[in-house]
DNA sequence: CGTGGTGTTGACATAAATCAAATACAGTGG
DNA sequence: CCACTGTATTTGATTTATGTCAACACCACG
């Protein structure tokens, strides 16, 4: 109980799989060390090889690559619940940049506790490795919005995306969710222009498909707006796990 | 020796890790079901889940998705020494489909023996673990490129990089390589239309850069060309491995 | 010799960027 | 309380990159 109360990761975990109480025991170790970061300050530097990942309690966080042109490029979200941070450190990969959006509350997982984790609780490691490998077919969606997808549906997309993500940890459902993206995170996401991302948003609101203002995310009619935005959710919902 | 004729993987991971017998043993085993696909068939249908992966031998794939209007995004191309199918296999998540640009050779890898070569040499498991997340950093390149790059420089910086990967194989240096993706490949690739792709390439070409052109990449002024490209190898160029 | 896939080029249409400027608003220091 | 600052949003005018449509050349292949 006390342990779902600070941990979004479990919550959405426990979506897919039972987790034993032993399982809860190990995730509530992890999330033994808390720490706090401040809006804006990037939290890991590109290329830095990273000894140590975090598991977002709460608050936003983009993940981001800077161009030599200094242009950005983000490249995912991370809501409560998701891993920061977690292939560089299970591969000692360079990763892209993050910055928290808003001051944020993360857990600070130790490669080697993670390890030990995952050798004791194999099932539970699946269901992370899991989760990770859903978030990697996020990216591939971002790739196909942004490569296939005019401003407008991606922009629908990325708002349903969200929502649907927020919804497993009980911060969202089809009416909408708060949110507390500037309207530059959104076009960095997407690959616009901050200034076209506005005119998107107002054709959207107009045409009474969704609308987001003031830190908040309102969906008016979710059902028309999946169909224009060709959200499938098929890329999030996967059953059946997982490791043979 | 006979092992490396056959399989440009061991060539690849070789540049990473030196190999025991042991594991070339291992390696070899998984080459053992040998395949070919023609051209243009898809391979592995979007969404089916997969029982099994392949290690490419020779020839050229696409991994893409279809949207609902029809239009295509390749996601990423395979090359000698790729694994298809990989995460899809570890992690029975559905993925992207496949299709083959040419002719190709393939070894059939089943579930059950990936997992026993990986539970018996646990260093082979790493490096290959690390190959398929060096792919996944090229997607993210991709997505950062089609985000904030224009036609020019993102079909110069694909262009380099496919090179940088055929060299790992060696069938590519810094002169260029052959490749038998057609300008529609590249266009669904870099998010463009097939004309647009044409006059990029002209441009490319008018400007002393690069030359595609009979299936073939000739690189005229490859330090000129990875300046305008912006190409940035560190993605590529992991070093010290790996796994705790 | 047709025929279909590929490449090439031109004319035109359009989505989105850029430039510019006004507004609103929260915080900050006097 | 107020002026001041910076950030975020909004809107219009214009430019630019890229898409779409159309036509033709080339070539391998049946």
């Amino acid at each position: 109980m006390t342990v779902e109360a600070h941990s979004p990761l479990i919550r959405k975990l426990s979506a897919f799989v039972a987790l034993s109480e032993a399982e809860l025991g190990v995730l509530d170790r992890l999330h033994r060390r808390r720490r706090t970061f401040v809006a804006g300050r990037y939290m890991v530097h590109q290329g830095q090889s990273g000894q140590v990942a975090y598991i977002l309690s709460s608050g936003w966080v983009c993940s981001y690559k800077i161009q030599a042109d200094g242009t950005r490029q983000i490249v995912d979200f991370q809501i409560p619940g998701d891993f920061l941070g977690l292939r560089s450190v299970l591969l000692r990969t360079s990763d892209h940049s993050f910055e928290p959006i808003v001051n944020i509350e993360a857990a600070e997982v130790l490669t080697s506790n993670l390890l030990d984790a995952f050798a004791q609780t194999p099932r539970l490691a699946t269901a992370i490795l899991w989760a990770a490998s859903r978030d990697e077919a996020m990216v591939v969606e971002h790739l196909v919005g942004i490569g296939r997808r005019d401003a407008e549906a991606r922009m629908a997309h990325l708002l349903l995306e969200l929502g649907s993500r927020l919804a497993l940890v009980g911060m969202g459902g089809k009416k909408g969710y708060d949110c507390p993206l500037t309207q530059y995170h959104l076009a960095d996401a997407l690959g616009l222009s901050a200034v076209h991302v506005n005119r998107i948003l107002r054709q959207l609101r107009e045409s009474g498909l969704v609308t987001f203002r003031d830190g908040h995310v309102a969906f008016h009619d979710y059902g028309r707006l999946t169909d224009f935005a060709d959200f499938d959710l098929e890329y999030l919902d996967q059953t059946g796990p997982l490791l043979a």
